[in-house]
DNA sequence: TGAATATAGTTTCAAATGAAACTATATTTT
DNA sequence: AAAATATAGTTTCATTTGAAACTATATTCA
């Protein structure tokens, strides 16, 4: 016998949304807990940490002598340029980053590591890299590539839809 | 040629941590679009909105007669005390929600939607339904079938290893 | 039973957030 | 070249947040 509720039936930990929030969130926390304390980083300086580190060869935005700009650290790192602005203060109070005021774009500066964010960041790698394969372990190679692809597809799909 | 940064080379945009994050809030805004200014809802009294039509018929705490407590309802949508609680009385406003203070607990009562509260979700439901599918439409069955286990997985591993 | 402890929910307080205003510099238009 | 518009980054302001304090009631322990 049909359920009357056929149509209207739903579930928020099946919806697709929730659910997904509901284990970022976990998983974020998750690492966060590796780090936060050891390193004294919050969520959006390790974004930072790791983007300079990763694009410090790169040099995107060509008024820019070298490293990259606030505005590009926001793309990066999905986060806007008030958060990224304090972010980046605090870091450099802690002597992690370097703005380098040398382009001929004078409003924007190239964005740097120091010696000492580097070495920050090369002792966080192996903790990041220990962490996330305990937990994917959890996963067969195929079932963690598969999963990775549909959340690129999704991404994509997202990105078309929005406004933007 | 073996490059020298093999063993610390790092991306951000494939660590899980961060790749979750960044679609998940990207979904979760999305889907937000669709419901925010429509329903005058945020995603806290959302939340609420769909676990208390969910679980009218289920009675999660003996001491109360109807409706599920505040506590139980931070459980099942993963928001702290406070902001249940804050949600709830903007809720409890706009005529949503009835409290049930009828439970042999005072210190707790029963939440339940009020005729409003099951129309405006009644009205959600079926915008949920359909802005979940054209975002599932890029995965297969299957995909989409294996990708939700994964996240069960995920999940289930994290909550093992969290303090709690 | 009375004292100690635990729990449900609210409120307070300090910190984090995002939007918008703002400052300084660049670019485009006329 | 001057005026108008756009852009990078900072700051301000109102809102949201989470943690901790608090109130009221329940439960456990002695």
């Amino acid at each position: 016998m049909m359920n009357q509720n056929m149509e209207t039936a739903f579930s928020l930990h099946e919806f697709l949304a929730y659910r997904l929030m509901a284990t970022a969130q976990q998983t974020s926390y998750s690492w966060s807990l590796q780090y936060a304390d050891e390193f004294g980083l919050t969520v959006p300086e390790w974004r930072i940490l790791a983007t300079l580190a990763e694009a410090k060869q790169g040099n995107n935005s060509p008024a820019i002598e070298a490293g990259i700009t606030a505005k590009r650290l926001g793309e990066l790192t999905l986060m806007d340029k008030s958060k990224v602005s304090r972010a980046l203060k605090l870091m450099e109070e802690k002597q992690l980053v370097i703005k380098a005021t040398n382009g001929k774009d004078k409003r924007a500066y190239g964005l740097l590591l120091s010696a000492a964010g580097r070495a920050m960041f090369a002792a966080i790698v192996p903790k990041a890299k220990a962490w996330e394969r305990q937990l994917i372990d959890v996963l067969s190679a195929s079932e963690y590539r598969d999963f990775m692809r549909c959340l690129d597809k999704l991404d994509a799909h997202i990105k078309s839809a929005l406004p933007d």
